[in-house]
DNA sequence: GCCTAATCGTGAAAAAAATCTCATAAGGCC
DNA sequence: GGCCTTATGAGATTTTTTTCACGATTAGGC
């Protein structure tokens, strides 16, 4: 049965699956396969095949031998276990430039993502909208969570309001956090913080340039 | 003596190293330090005081007992390392929705990435600015690079034409591709591509909301 | 209907990463 | 100047992650 989730699954193999899944859907509406190899997905993500099949075998997935695994139903699983399947609405602080940046990145739709309104103080783009999500002014912040029941927030403020933010973020009932700045919050045991840097990836490139 | 780099350094360290630099320089300047702990790091970013340790030592940083390491030194050290030390320029191919949000995004100059042009083959944005970024046609990309000397390149394209598009870009002389399309791509082994999923970080809080 | 080739599933082994422990050293205080 | 506190550095240990090896299983050809 796909979705048994008995064990907690780690970061890695959370991140693994976003890629499994991002592949399939992208590949498969160009040349729909019904089934896939562990190899095939392996080849394409330069993953060990051992990997592919653990990490599937982790979320109950089972294949057929000599055959691999139905598309449609990996797709499934993924969706379950990440909860792609029911769209979560999220909002966002700070509309800056990294967050307008955000705002115009269309591509979390697909991941069951609906960012509905973006917060600033910032009167000049109070009112208009960004990528046409519109933008509301910090005080309406809690209501409107508390109205809508909101409980992903995508932190891109500056750092010295970041954890203010987040304390208010979380007495409205927030429950996770996307935090893009370089801040270490701190938050009760029950809402989750992922910390992003957008600019990691220049560490490796950088250090290969250089030797 | 900082910079010895008689090791290689693996991916998390670079990233860790990264992480450290981006705090130190952007706390430094609200209340400088002179020195630092690796405990104070550890702390702030949630990480092993040990593994600040060991990640300084792996680039020949020495600290003083019972004072911790000189933040300019350390700093220095992280910025040889990683080559930030010496501006690179870059390029951004596909100057869409994801381009514009990454050229919008003005925080790579920190670390030694410059982006001077990017290219497109959409005319109505050929010759337009994004983000004070001239966009320049396709035609244009291989002669630019090699008078420019180019060895970074930004791939932000649609997946049919992304292999394409970076054999262009490596037989005009790139050496390192940012690659945010969701393809393996194929390198001679003196180029690196490193994989980057903006999205990736959906996984972990999207399965922590559903649990 | 059987044989073959390909694929899965799993337990063991290896590699990598993180954490713990503790001896050592160095600043600050009396 | 000697002692105490505090931070480093390095080796040992644990945990996590990846890779290897191989039996089991199944579709498809002859």
């Amino acid at each position: 049965m796909a979705g048994d989730d008995s064990a907690r699954l780690t970061r890695v193999v959370l991140e693994r699956l976003m890629r499994y899944y991002r592949w399939l859907t992208d590949s498969t509406f160009r040349k729909p396969l019904k089934t896939v190899t562990s190899a095939q997905i392996a080849e394409a993500l330069d993953i060990d095949p051992t990997q592919v099949r653990k990490d599937f075998g982790a979320i109950g997935l089972i294949g057929m031998g000599r055959v691999g695994f139905e598309v449609c139903e990996v797709c499934r699983a993924i969706r379950y276990v990440l909860g792609f399947d029911q769209t979560s609405e999220g909002v966002l602080v700070g509309a800056g430039q990294l967050g307008g940046a955000l705002l115009a990145y269309d591509g979390f739709a697909r991941y069951g993502l609906n960012i509905v309104a973006a917060f600033d103080n910032d009167p000049r783009v109070i009112g208009t909208k960004v990528a046409g999500v519109p933008v509301k002014s910090m005080r309406s912040l809690k209501p409107f969570i508390r109205k809508h029941d909101i409980r992903l927030a995508i932190l891109t403020t500056p750092v010295k309001v970041s954890q203010r933010l987040t304390d208010r973020l979380v007495s409205a009932g927030v429950k996770a956090i996307w935090n893009f700045t370089p801040t270490r919050l701190t938050v009760p045991p029950d809402v989750l913080v992922r910390n992003e840097h957008i600019a990691l990836g220049l560490s490796q490139i950088a250090y290969h340039l250089r030797h």
